[in-house]
RNA sequence: GGGGAGAUUCCGGAGCGGCCAAACGGGCCAGACUGUAAAUCUGGUGGCUCAGCCUUCGGCGGUUCGAAUCCGCCUCUCCCCA
């Protein structure tokens, strides 16, 4: 047998996979799809799991959006798995509790605003979306005892998560444990020769290969890109609050991303959320880090809003640093039960919901916190009259909100 | 089925019947410093017509001049044993 021919297009589509994966496996057994795939001219098929419960996506999601999106850039195909079926268990990776099973119609709308999000990045029109629903809704239960005797309890407890709550007393209900095998089913089914998650999904990803081989077909590839983490050091999370949402303006989201990323998490965000060459992001980071977060936030914000936007966010951020105001500001419009009368500053803010109540207002004026057209209030009572509109109130240094 | 523990302000968690709008920590909000980052430091964090007043300590009653603190019932959690 002789050694495949090094193929300068096959290294280059291994190395588009390895940009800022954690797992591989088998690097070899990716190298000889890509060849052969190459040779049959068959695309492969990467699946791709999405969870139908929380469609909002941030920049975590991002991360594995954009490494499919670059695998469809070589021409494969993208086979997004439903997680309809599934979603009646819940994911046991991390500590979440039992989800009350979607209706249909939630679950639709789900999908619906997932594809709309995700199509931002990945190019959805040559997306094989399917549910598993489609398979699992058929299975008899003599199937389930079948797809159960695939597994021991000993390898479902392996882990991490369950051996977690073993140890602390944690209840574990036994369809839990089901979850990795439907996961993995979903591979046999779609007959997937990869399939990509986050690093916490590795256990989920492996069940898929025990079960291909057990069926008959090829173990699929996996490969897992790292879970990116909020500005609190968690893991992003939109119930963490520490997200960062696709869908969010570009000022936002520029603001945010330079404000999130610490120094020591340049590297890898360049590395998972944009496409600056690795020399560059290391001359990058020899220089300047806020420099360096700057062209982060740029490229990022650029991606997801085009480049005028991601340069009109910046000269925003820089005009707002320079302590110079705002541009464009929220505007909020004077309460109208109280059109053409005068009322105090504090209840005026309060009545607007720009401050929680007239007590947070008195306490804000106290702390020198609020200006009114740039300068400081020192009277929270003092009669404001809707004549003396528009004004701008500034609740602390780069807070503003116009009242017209 | 049996036995125990507990429900306090956003969260955790203190709280001799009066000095408790309630310690302390976290979170959050301002401010200082900075790179509008991180770290650190300071102040704030129920409401109001605000040097005072009002409403909070699972719910409903009761005792008392006075209760988050004592009593009764109710509801709900948690733990242990079987």
């Amino acid at each position: 047998m002789t050694p495949a021919p090094p193929d300068p297009r096959v290294a280059e589509a291994l190395a588009v996979f390895r940009r800022g994966a954690v797992d591989l496996i088998e690097p070899s057994e990716l190298e000889a799809r890509l060849v052969a795939s190459r040779d049959a001219r068959r695309p492969l098929r990467v699946k791709f799991g999405m969870d139908p419960t929380s469609p909002d996506l941030h920049l975590g999601h991002a991360v594995q959006l954009l490494k499919l999106r670059a695998i469809q850039e070589l021409g494969h195909r993208i086979v997004l798995i439903v997680g309809d079926a599934t979603a009646m268990i819940g994911d046991p990776s991390g500590r979440n509790k039992l989800r009350p099973p979607l209706s249909r119609a939630a679950i639709d709308a789900n999908l619906a605003t997932y594809v709309e999000q995700a199509g931002r990045v990945l190019d959805m029109s040559s997306t094989e979306v399917r549910r598993n629903s489609e398979w699992f809704d058929r299975m008899r239960f003599e199937d389930v005892l079948k797809l159960l005797g695939r597994a021991t309890v000993a390898r479902m407890l392996e882990r991490d998560t369950f051996e977690k709550r073993m140890a602390e007393g944690e209840p574990i209900g036994v369809h839990e444990l089901l979850y990795p095998l439907m996961q993995g089913w979903d591979s046999v089914m779609v007959e997937a020769d990869l399939e990509l998650g986050g690093t916490d999904q590795l256990f989920n990803l492996l069940r898929g290969r025990d079960l291909q081989v057990q069926e008959g077909q090829a173990p699929q590839v996996c490969f897992t890109m790292p879970l990116v983490n909020g500005a609190d050091g968690r893991k992003m999370s939109k119930s963490y609050g520490n997200a960062i949402g696709l869908t969010e303006p570009p000022f936002e989201m520029f603001q945010k991303l330079v404000r999130t990323v610490p120094d020591t998490a340049l590297a890898d965000w360049f590395t998972l959320l944009t496409q600056v060459p690795e020399g560059e992001v290391r001359a990058l980071l020899a220089g300047d880090h806020r420099a360096a977060a700057l062209r982060l936030a740029g490229e990022i914000t650029g991606f997801f809003h085009g480049a005028q936007a991601a340069r009109e966010a910046r000269e925003e951020y820089e005009r707002r640093a320079r302590g110079a105001g705002p541009g464009d500001v929220e505007e909020r419009p004077w309460p109208p039960e109280f059109a053409g009368q005068s009322m105090p500053l504090a209840n005026l803010l309060a009545a607007l919901g720009i401050v929680s109540s007239t007590s947070d207002a008195r306490r804000r004026v106290q702390a020198k916190s609020i200006r009114l057209d740039g300068a400081v209030v020192e009277d929270a009572l003092i009669p404001v009259s809707q004549a003396r509109l528009p004004m701008v109130v500034a609740t602390s240094k780069t807070k503003f909100v116009r009242i017209v």
